[in-house]
DNA sequence: GCGACAG
DNA sequence: ATCTTGTCGC
């Protein structure tokens, strides 16, 4: 047998809303999820594109919670598919994520995204999308607020407030905005399927010993944007390094 | 109708 | 997402 329904994505904005509410429904939204210690296989997902070529790149990369040393990795190339539209990044993105995904030896125990989860307009953004589709307990870290509102973190490593859904009546937490480093920018995290948001913000601030973004979307970001390089421009090098 | 809007 | 060099600071 073949390939179950995944690479499929939705003819029209409507049927992708109509999409989303169905993903929200099947969504695991109330359990604690795996907290840090538990799982050991930790990967990140993340997309590159080529606007020329209209090629993608999807990643992923897993990680050994303990050291956060690469354990594998893992690409599909695509071309085209679904359009950016806000709200609707799940249909863009996750077709060549899960094809990565499936080209790993062993499924991984917990999936960061590169994005939001439950924090959406219809609760149904990349992170719950991608854990009902695969099963596996997954949460998003977000590097820009999107529609929400928040008030300004404390300034230490692991200070955090509020992500807010002004939008709703009685506004809703839908989320945090996390310091990982003091003094930076902070990330905002959002719980997904199967995990909930107090583990998700364990696990990023464990991912994120040194840098503002965890390793794993650093690594599947790196990853990707190396491999997209390689097909486009193969010409140019890094910066030092050697020549021949 | 217009603007803002994860990546 | 992607376009892009140097520069300020720990």
């Amino acid at each position: 047998m073949e390939a179950p329904t995944d690479r499929w994505w939705p003819a029209t904005e409507a049927e992708a809303i109509a999409e989303q509410e169905r993903i929200r429904r099947a969504a695991d939204l109330t359990s604690p999820g795996p907290a840090p210690g538990e799982v050991r296989r930790i990967a990140g997902v993340d997309v590159s594109y080529d606007e020329e070529s209209g090629l993608t790149v999807a990643a992923a990369v897993v990680l050994d919670a303990g050291t956060l040393e690469v354990v594998e990795e893992a690409v599909h190339t695509g071309r085209g598919g679904f359009p950016y539209v806000p709200g609707l990044l799940a249909f863009r993105e996750l077709p060549g994520v899960l094809a990565a995904l499936e080209r790993l030896s062993d499924p991984p125990e917990l999936v960061v995204c590169d994005g939001y989860g439950y924090a959406h307009p219809r609760r149904a953004g990349l992170a719950v999308h991608l854990g009902v589709l695969t099963g596996l307990p997954c949460f998003g870290v977000a590097k820009s607020p999107f529609v929400f509102s928040h008030t300004e973190p404390g300034p230490a490593r692991g200070d955090s407030s509020p992500l807010l859904d002004e939008r709703r009546d009685p506004p809703e937490v839908v989320g945090r905005a996390l310091r990982t480093r003091s003094g930076v920018k902070p990330v905002f995290v959002s719980a997904g399927h199967g995990i909930g948001l107090e583990h998700a913000c364990a696990h990023t601030l464990r991912l994120a010993p040194r840098y503002r973004l965890p390793e794993t979307t650093r690594g599947a970001d790196g990853l990707g944007r190396r491999v997209l390089g390689g097909i486009t421009g193969g010409r140019r090098e890094p910066r030092g390094a050697a020549r021949r």
